[in-house]
RNA sequence: GGUCCCGUAGCUCAGUUGGAUAGAGCAACUGCCUUCUAAGCAGUAGGUCUUUGGUUCGAAUCCAAACGGGAUCACCA
């Protein structure tokens, strides 16, 4: 209706004004709930042209739309906005179209390139926490969302599988772990923990251990021992005790933590860690024996985590398979004069032209740094789906220079499709008692959380659900899908890019801006056109209407402008909010009127249709955002 | 210190090509179930949009500076 409108003017715009108008100066905005309209036009850009005051440039446009535009009624100037009325059969034409098609708003499928969307990414040292849900949410829902606007999308994540981190469970594990009466030391068949539960206990046992060594050492270097120290790591250590003199509590605590990462570096149990990495890369068959038994438990808690969570992948990437990958592309980046080499063998690019750092991209020793690993990633990628036309990496914003460095290597080696990558950074999630830190034991575990949710869920519903009738196999599905969709719901109705905090309370509400609310929406219209038998007949355009009834199709009438953006900006928030708005409206319609009690048969069919329409786009958002709809609650 | 992100009601957040009197939820208070699910609805109260300057008919929104919070600046990943 804008474009027809948008159309109409310009090409009466010789009339009207004069001469051609630019397009630019035609600007439509929502009218405001308070003012009668249902569409804007701003006067303001017209009066130059007209060389009249706001007034009557507003009732020249004000006539001219009311005698040209068919579906408009009338027209009203306020203050240098024309707000302008459709007629009642406009709207409900546009309600009788929207019923004709089931995937309302979505794009057809595959009609747009294909998009591979990163997300999760885990190490395999420890398990999943509340960050990584964020991140998991917020990704799958993208990837739905692109999905939905008709890209083909093929969803991936990297499994951070190898490295000092892995050695450091590794280790710990055949150190520490108690051995039982047949011999063995504990797995996951025989404590009954989830395999990502028992290597994270590992790896806490790991630093626990190094903490307790390198406090001896420090206390050895306080007094002045420094027998079992290299002279080197002696000097440093005395330098820094040196430079605290007369320094204020913050640069003492920061020289403090420096010689405290001296005394790590010299405990024996880092140095047997680095020992084992290196047996791991030499492909030592007992190292990696136990490496590829820890990574297969930890993968089975993973996989039951991602169950829970209702996530999956196309498609998986290990970094054991891909952090020898881009060695050749950055030395075929030499030859283009995009690297440069250093005397010492290192690699490097040179980016101060583009206002950022010189950056390592491969060490002196030949071996791949994080940076060389990601371009060889991205280019095979491109390489394992011919037609992959760009990608998202859903990554924390404390990598946001990384990526920026990524995509302007990926361009300057020349591939093209380095435009089309796109870095979905999203802020951290605090916690009411500050940052979560896995030092201090202040992480909110996944797993933890879902179950808590869902019970909390469940303590809910039997208190106010209507369960009747439900079996305990349908009440436990129950319970899962509104815990889960309040969680999800939490977390992804917030601006992406924005940190935010993390209330374990109101994750689990259920009024106001919540999953729950949405939830009890579609549930309470379920039932609704289940008493009333209903089933979709074209509408009388004659039907008469009310002002909550407009709204509502006003609201069902942007789903499709709204997923569009959501798509372009990456934003799930944007279809949270949608719902949050649509569910109000069309809550302040129930209470407001009887539906299927209704006497009158046009209008309650017209009511049973605005609540299906209703229903379905809420299923379809909600559906965008991972969260489901009962049909009852 | 350089670079990047953020700053809106007591709290959590919307506010997307600059536009009318800046909106929700939570918390507080008042009403509404003998009519379809009250996990709901209607209402009261709560604001120097961090500050200052600039751009313009018009700024929460764009620009600059300051202040506050965070991230990042490794031959770690």
């Amino acid at each position: 209706m804008e474009q027809h409108i948008r159309q109409a003017l310009l090409a009466a715009a010789p009339d009207l004004f004069g001469a051609p108008i630019h397009e630019s100066l035609i600007q439509f905005q929502q009218t405001r709930r308070d003012m009668e309209g249902d569409l804007t036009l701003v006067v303001f850009p017209f009066v130059k042209i007209l060389r009249c005051s706001p007034q009557e440039a507003g009732a020249k446009l004000k006539h001219w739309i009311e005698t040209h535009i068919e579906s408009v009624s009338h027209c009203n100037v306020v203050s240098g906005f024309l707000n302008i009325v459709f007629t009642n059969t406009y709207w409900l034409e546009q309600l009788n179209q929207m019923q004709d098609q089931p995937n309302y708003g979505f794009a057809p499928a595959d009609s747009k390139p294909t998009v591979m969307v990163e997300y999760a990414s885990p190490n395999t040292n420890k398990p999943l926490h509340l960050g990584h849900l964020r991140n998991i949410f917020l990704g799958a829902s993208v990837a739905e969302i692109l999905r939905a606007v008709g890209h083909k999308v093929v969803r991936t994540q990297v499994i951070n599988d190898r490295g000092i981190h892995i050695c450091k469970s590794m280790l710990a594990w055949e150190k520490f772990s108690p051995v039982n009466a047949r011999g063995e030391r504990e797995t996951p068949a025989n404590t009954g923990l989830k395999g990502d539960k028992l290597v994270g206990k590992y790896y806490v046992e790991f630093d626990r251990a190094l903490q307790i060594e390198a406090k001896a050492i420090m206390a050895q270097w306080q007094s002045g021992n420094f027998s079992d120290t290299p002279t080197a790591i002696e000097e440093a250590v005395l330098n820094f005790e040196k430079a605290k003199e007369g320094k204020d509590d913050k640069a003492v605590a920061a020289l403090d933590d420096k010689i405290k990462e001296l005394a790590k570096n010299q405990t024996q149990i880092l140095q047997e860690a680095k020992q084992m990495l290196v047996k791991w890369e030499a492909r030592d068959p007992q190292v990696y024996l136990l490496w590829t038994t820890m990574n297969g438990w930890v993968y089975a808690g993973f996989d039951q985590t991602y169950a829970q969570m209702g996530v999956s992948f196309d498609k998986l990437y290990y970094e054991s398979d891909t952090f020898l990958l881009g060695k050749d592309q950055v030395m075929e980046g030499i030859k283009s004069d995009v690297f440069y080499q250093k005397p010492d063998g290192s690699v490097w690019i040179d980016l101060t032209a583009e206002g950022l750092d010189e950056k390592l991209v491969l060490r002196s020793d030949g071996t791949a740094v994080y940076m060389t690993q990601d371009i060889g990633t991205a280019i095979d990628r491109f390489k394992d789906f011919p037609d992959l036309h760009g990608m998202v990496y859903t990554v924390g914003n404390e990598q946001d220079y990384h990526f920026k460095v990524l995509f302007l290597i990926l361009q300057k080696l020349g591939y093209a499709w380095a435009n089309n990558c796109f870095h979905l950074s999203y802020g951290m999630v605090d916690l009411p008692s500050g940052k979560m830190k896995s030092r201090e034991g202040t992480v909110v575990d996944a797993d933890d959380l879902m179950a808590e949710v869902i019970e909390k869920a469940k303590e809910m519903t039997q208190e106010r659900g209507h369960l009747e009738g439900l079996d305990n196999t349908a009440r436990e599905q129950l319970f899962t899908q509104i815990g889960l969709g309040g969680l999800k719901y939490y977390l992804l109705k917030v601006d992406p890019k924005k940190r935010m905090l993390f209330n374990p309370e109101e994750s689990i509400d259920l009024t106001g801006n919540t999953g729950p609310f949405l939830q009890y929406a579609h549930a309470r219209i379920s039932t609704l056109l289940e008493k009333a038998a209903y089933s979709i007949t074209p509408l009388s355009l004659t039907t008469p209407m009310r002002p909550e009834e407009k709204e509502i199709i006003k609201q069902l009438a942007q789903f499709g402008a709204t997923l569009e953006e959501a798509a372009k900006g990456y934003s799930p928030a944007l279809l949270a909010n949608y719902s949050y708005e649509l569910v109000k409206l069309y809550n302040t319609f129930y209470q407001s009127v009887k539906i299927v009690i209704e006497p009158d048969a046009a209008v309650r069919q017209f009511r049973l249709a605005l609540s299906a329409k209703v229903r379905q786009v809420l299923a379809q958002a909600l559906g965008l955002l991972g969260v489901e709809a009962p049909q009852r609650m």
